[in-house]
DNA sequence: TATTGTTATACTCTATAACTATA
DNA sequence: TATAGTTATAGAGTATAACAATA
């Protein structure tokens, strides 16, 4: 199941202890947050080719995720969840607006606040994601094993939360 | 050790299984992709918090690191090994050379590679910013342990190869 | 012809200030 | 006075096309 990135250059480079590229890459292979971050970029990659066919980027996956985990809720408290800060979080909603996945509703207690809610529409491409997700999810588990993948997810949650 | 992030609004939202912004995320917080992209963003921005004396960015920190490990190597190579497009490694070197931290040398074998090295005082830099990188890496260790540490790691850089 | 380095450019993400309407 | 949503804007990071020098 490993697949081969890309074929090393043919050129005169010494070949011992080299990565992919044909250098290595010394004690950054040991750096937490190096890693972390090709990690997660491979992740996205992969995400990217599985939810194309979706027209989903990740930050739509996620946002439709939390409004359907907290329907109702004003835009604020969903962004804030998600770490998308308020200005960024408008122009992401009018997306989803515009493409009939999800609605603002003016509040009638507080009429400054727009609770969010997704479509029929919204919970139906939602529910196809969410299969889609599972597989990456299972490919990840065939590579990391499934204790690996719990324990991958555990412990950057735990980095996340308290660092 | 475990610092709170934010405290939870004062409104009246059911508190019942929420995260710190006050929602609950549902099942993104057991999404590898979507843990893992929080928790390599707050990594980042402790790096960021603690290179600021140093007026280093994490691109700049990990272009000096494999520089170091490599050098006299051509900056097509260099910029290959960290996944930095040659275009934009253009401008990375151009501001590190700008600084007096490395400096470009035109082959004479072949005239078209620049061979990149570190300047003594980009190796005075990058030493110091080794020091700060230490002290990142053992507040990780304290959050996860010794052992969750080298396990994150381990996990993340095979699926960064593997995926 | 192919490759290295470069410029120009564009698109996404992220970040800040300031406005509006509501409270 | 404070907050939610919005607009405008600016800065990173990342992507592609094309050109000059060299092989």
């Amino acid at each position: 199941m490993v697949k081969a990135k890309a074929a090393a250059p043919g050129n005169g480079l010494d070949m011992a202890s080299l990565d992919m590229a044909g250098l290595h890459l010394g004690s950054l292979e040991h750096a937490a947050g190096y890693v972390m971050r090709r990690a997660q970029m491979a992740v996205f990659n992969d995400f990217a080719a599985r939810f194309a066919a979706l027209d989903l980027k990740p930050g739509q996956y996620s946002t439709l995720q939390v409004i359907a985990s907290n329907p109702g809720q004003p835009q604020s408290a969903l962004g804030a969840a998600l770490g998308i800060l308020r200005p960024n979080f408008v122009a992401m909603l009018d997306g989803l607006e515009r493409r009939g996945l999800a609605r603002r509703v003016r509040s009638e207690q507080d009429r400054r606040l727009q609770a969010v809610i997704l479509t029929d529409k919204g919970r139906a491409l939602l529910k196809r994601a969410q299969a889609v997700q599972s597989a990456q999810e299972a490919r990840i588990s065939d590579i990391l094993g499934e204790e690996g993948r719990d324990r991958l997810i555990a412990l950057s949650l735990r980095l996340w939360r308290e660092l």
